[in-house]
DNA sequence: TGCTAATATATCAGATATGATATAGAGTGA
DNA sequence: TCACTCTATATCATATCTGATATATTAGCA
């Protein structure tokens, strides 16, 4: 992971590396983290184009805010929240399969 | 939801439609379940090829009773510990979201 | 049958994620 | 400028998930 990379996540709240060292990140916690920031990006390209954060956020009953998280890549934001968000803008197992299939 | 499927849910922990009143599962809620116990499912047909549960926990750091639980679809194990668990398999990003992918 | 490894179940204290709320900032149009 | 909508940030009590531990059950084999 390239330098930039690493200060975009660490402003998010990700803890690269655990304990902050920089490059310890193994390769399956780096994936992880890539699985979650792809549908971060793509949960907010599909929920922009028909609706705002506060409408998908009481569609789940969640919270505007949390929304804003998610949209944001932010470490306290579950994959299953970002599933459940993905689900309720109207995406399918096959549309979120495919965002995860497409990491790397 | 049929009957069979949704007792088998229930004795998992499944609260299935959160109050426990049958059939009241939303289709996002429902295609979330169906989504866990898709890669549940394969996390089991993969770990058991390779290693034992013991052995794949201290891989990831996590314990063997918490693996029995993922493999059995418990309702306490998160989508992201389903897809810790995966990675350290050895599977994909791709391996990953053709499972998700392959729901319903 | 007994012995052993593997898996399942139960419990629990600590960690993490949660929605709620308040509020700040950014953008847009009057 | 003001008023309004949308999004971002901060804080927090509660709920959920976690690994650890103990132990029960199962499976395979001598």
């Amino acid at each position: 992971m390239d330098q930039a990379k690493r200060e975009r996540l660490e402003a998010k709240g990700w803890k690269v590396g655990s304990v902050s060292d920089f490059l310890a990140l193994t390769p399956e916690e780096s994936v992880l983290v890539e699985i979650k920031l792809a549908l971060s990006q793509n949960l907010k390209e599909r929920r922009q184009k028909i609706m705002t954060q506060s409408e998908l956020a009481s569609k789940m009953s969640s919270s505007q805010p949390r929304i804003a998280k998610a949209e944001n890549g932010d470490a306290s934001v579950s994959i299953e929240l970002l599933i459940r968000a993905m689900l309720a803008t109207g995406a399918t197992p096959q549309d979120i399969g495919q965002v995860i299939a497409g990491v790397r």
